[in-house]
DNA sequence: GGGCTTAAGAAAGGACCTTGCATAATTCGC
DNA sequence: GCGAATTATGCAAGGTCCTTTCTTAAGCCC
C-alpha cells in the first residue's frame, strides 16, 4: 500500500486552501453519497463560502457533481458529490486456477467483473490473460482505459515496495511487479501496484464492520500467509515480508519431526494427524462439527503448531480479534473451535476468531480496497492542481 | 504515549500560523540547538519574514532565546533555540529496589538525578519518597515546580489509558495511575504520565542511534515484558497490554511441564535447566563464554522458550532486530549467541540482537524519553497560544 | 578602504478565510 | 391560498497570513 501524499509543495495561503481541498474531498469518501455544503461546512468545520468555492472548483474540474435536492424543510439544498466518470480503479486476483479481475468506482461499487479457470503458472500467459480480462471488464463498464486511473494486482510471495521484487515459493511460476506492471499498466490510464494476497486479505477485513482497529488475519489454504493491521493499517515490514509465518520451524504433531509451519498445517494434511489419511479434510471437520470427539481432538491437535505460533503474536500486540480467510474458510465452526480452543492453551485469551465474509473473493475485495486507495491518493493528487490551476483567480 | 496534538480550533489564515508554527518548533527540535533564522526558513521550507515572525512571538512568550552570532562569511546571523528556562520535565523508575528520579530539559539534557535503594512495596510510602527524590531534584537543578511541565513514571504491569487503572501481578504491591498522579503532580506545574517499563524500555532503544523503525524490546530478569515499536512508535495496544509476553503457556525445559513464560525463561532459573541449580546465572554465562560446551548447550535450552515466543512475532512483523534489556542484560555475548541461535532454529533468520547501552538505566531513559516528548506536546500547546494571544496584531 | 557576501527589516501585494447581510425557495400552519 | 418560519444561496467587506521585493546593515577578504 504505496502512501506518498506528497503534499505538493504549494506555498503560503495556497497551502492552506490544499489541504481544506483534501479535507472536503476526504469528508465526502467518509460520507459515502451526495452532501448539502452547509452539512459539508458542519463536518469540516470549515464556512459555506470556504466549501462552496472549493467545491466550485472541483466541479469546474469534474471531479464532483451537482445532485437534484431532495426534499426538507426550508430552501431545498443542491447536494455535491463525486462525478460519476472522476475516476475508477481495477482489482485483480490470479491464483494458480482462478483469475478474476473487477472495475470499481471510487465509492467502491463494483461496475464489472471476470473470472476464468485456468491453469497457467505466474507468468505471461497468465498476465496475457488478465489483460484480456481487464479489456472485457472496461468493455462491461463502458469505461474508456483513461478513466482508470489506478490498479491492484494480488500477487503470492513477498512483494518488495517500491522495487516491485517477488520472491515465490519455486513451483508457483515467475513473475514481479514490473513485468505485471508493463504488462497491465498499458490497459489502463494510471500505475498498477502489486501486493501480496495475504495483505490484501487483511486489508479487506479491514473494511467489515465491527472490525478492531489491530488484528491478524490469516490467509490459510495450501499456503500459509497472515496480515498485520495495527491502527487501521497494514503493516507490511521494511521488505514487505510482514506476516510471512509459512518459514516458522515447528514439531509435526503428526510426525514429531521438525517442519516448515506451512507445511505442517497444509490444510490437506490435516487428517493425517489423526491417523487417518483416508478422510479429506472436509470429511474430517464435518466429523467433529457432528460432536466426534477423536475428530475434534485431531482437528485440534492439527492447527495446535498455528495456534502456538499466533498465541505469542496477539499477546505481542495485545491482539482480541484472528480473522481466517483462504480454503481452509469453508470449514466453519468446528475450525474456528478448534483453533480458539488450542490459542487459548497457549495463553492468548479471550480471541475472538471469525471467518472472512467474502469466502473466496477475500483477497479480490483486499485488491480492489487497495485500488480504491490509491484512486483517491490519485484524487487527492489531482485536487492539489486545481489549487495549482492558473487563472483560478478572476 | 499519548498523543493528543489537540490542534487547537483556530480558523482560516490563523490555522496556517499555528501550523507554520509547529513545524518551526519541530524542525527545531530536530536540530536540537541554536540555528540561524535563514537556515530554519530552508529547513522548514517558509520564507525568512515569516519565520522571523514566528520566532519573534515565541521569542516574546519565553519559550525561544537569542543566541550569539558565531563567526561566518557575510553579516553574522543571530540565532535562535529554545530558551533555557522553557520546560522541564522528570522522569522516574521505582522498582522492588530501587528509586531514581530524573529531570530533564527538552533537549533531554539531564539537569538532576536522585537514585535510592530501598525496600518498599509499591505504594504509597514509595510514592512518598519519590516525592521527596522529586523536590530534591528541583532544588538541585534550580527549578521551580512550576517549570516541570510533564513527567513520566514507570510502573510494571498493565497499565491502561487514559483510565491510569494498573494491574499488577501479586506480591509486588498496590497503585494505579491516579495514586501516582496525585503524589507526584503537586510537586510539578503539570500532568503526570504513568507507562509499563517494559514500553519504556522500548521506547528508549527507539533513541539509540542505527535502531530500524520496527524492532521488538525484550525487557528481561525475574520478570518478563516486552515493548513492540512499529514506524518508530511504541505500540500500546487497546488496554495497554502489547507486548504482555509472559502469560504465554509453553513447555519448560527443566520439567518438561507446562508453565508461564515469565517463570519458565526467569533468569535465575537458567542453571535448573542444566542440571546444575548450584550454578547462578552469571556462572553459567560465564562458562558458556569461555567456551565451555555443556554449559553453552544449557544456555541455548534454557532460552529457547523465549526464542520460540519471539520468533513468529519476529516473522508476523518482519523485524529484523531485537534488543534487550533488563538484569539479564548484564550477560553479554554469550546470551545474545544463545538467544540468536535458537531464533533462528525456530526460523526466524537474520534477526540482529543487542543488548541495551543504557544497562539498568534503561526504563528510566525510556520515562525520560517518553516525558520530554510529553513536554514537547506541551510547548506546541502553549505555542497555540502564541496564535489566539489578543493584542498580537499591532 | 572597496568590494563581496550574507543577514535584517520594512513595505507592498495577493490569496485565503470569515463575518455579515440581503435574497431566494421551499414547507408548514391557519 | 396566503403569510410565517425555515433553510439555502450569493455577494461584499474586512482581516490575517504569507510572499515578493527592495533597502539597509554588518562583517570578511584582498
Amino acid at each position: 500500500m504505496v502512501r506518498t501524499t506528497s503534499q505538493n509543495q504549494a506555498r503560503g495561503t495556497a497551502r492552506l486552501r490544499l489541504i481544506n481541498t483534501r479535507l472536503v474531498l476526504t469528508t465526502l469518501r467518509g460520507v459515502g453519497g451526495p452532501v448539502q455544503l452547509t452539512e459539508l461546512a458542519r463536518m469540516t468545520s470549515l464556512t459555506r463560502p470556504t466549501v462552496a468555492q472549493i467545491v466550485a472548483g472541483l466541479e469546474e474540474r469534474g471531479r464532483l457533481q451537482r445532485y437534484e435536492p431532495t426534499a426538507a424543510a426550508g430552501r431545498p439544498a443542491v447536494r455535491y458529490g463525486l462525478a460519476q466518470d472522476a475516476a475508477a480503479v481495477f482489482g485483480a486476483d490470479a491464483g494458480r486456477h482462478r483469475a478474476v479481475v473487477e472495475i470499481a468506482s471510487l465509492d467502491a461499487t463494483i461496475r464489472a467483473r471476470q473470472e476464468r479457470r485456468h491453469s497457467h503458472p505466474l507468468g505471461d500467459t497468465l498476465l496475457a490473460l488478465l489483460g484480456e480480462m481487464l479489456r472485457e471488464c472496461l468493455a462491461e463498464a463502458g469505461l474508456a482505459p483513461g478513466a482508470v486511473v489506478a490498479g491492484t494486482m494480488a500477487s503470492p510471495g513477498i512483494v518488495e515496495q517500491p522495487s516491485g521484487r517477488i520472491t515465490l515459493r519455486p513451483g508457483l511460476g515467475d513473475w514481479d511487479g514490473t513485468r505485471i506492471g508493463s504488462a497491465l499498466g498499458p490497459h489502463i490510464g494510471g500505475a498498477v501496484t502489486v501486493e501480496n494476497d495475504a495483505n490484501l486479505a487483511a486489508r479487506a477485513m479491514c473494511a467489515v464492520s465491527g472490525m478492531p482497529r489491530t488484528f491478524l488475519s490469516l490467509q490459510w489454504g495450501q499456503r500459509l500467509g497472515a496480515g498485520v493491521v495495527v491502527d487501521g493499517q497494514v503493516y507490511r515490514g521494511p521488505s514487505g515480508a510482514a506476516g510471512e509465518l509459512g518459514a516458522l520451524v515447528v514439531p509435526d504433531p503428526a510426525t514429531g519431526e521438525l517442519g516448515l509451519l506451512e507445511e505442517v498445517v497444509r490444510a490437506s494434511r490435516l487428517p493425517l494427524v489423526g491417523g487417518v489419511p483416508r478422510v479429506s479434510t472436509e470429511e474430517l471437520v464435518a466429523r467433529a462439527e457432528a460432536g466426534d470427539e477423536p475428530s475434534a481432538g485431531a482437528l485440534r491437535r492439527g492447527v495446535d503448531p498455528l495456534a502456538a505460533a499466533v498465541a505469542p503474536i496477539c499477546l505481542s500486540l495485545d491482539l482480541r480479534t484472528v480473522t481466517i480467510s483462504g480454503a481452509i474458510a469453508r470449514s466453519g465452526p468446528a475450525l474456528i473451535r478448534a483453533f480458539q480452543d488450542r490459542l487459548d492453551a497457549h495463553g492468548a485469551v479471550d480471541v475472538d476468531c471469525l471467518l472472512s465474509p467474502f469466502h473466496e473473493d477475500t483477497v479480490l475485495r483486499g485488491a480492489v480496497g487497495n485500488a480504491v486507495d490509491a484512486g483517491w491518493e490519485w484524487l487527492l493528487a489531482d485536487a492539489d492542481q486545481v489549487v495549482a490551476a492558473p487563472g483560478r483567480a478572476r
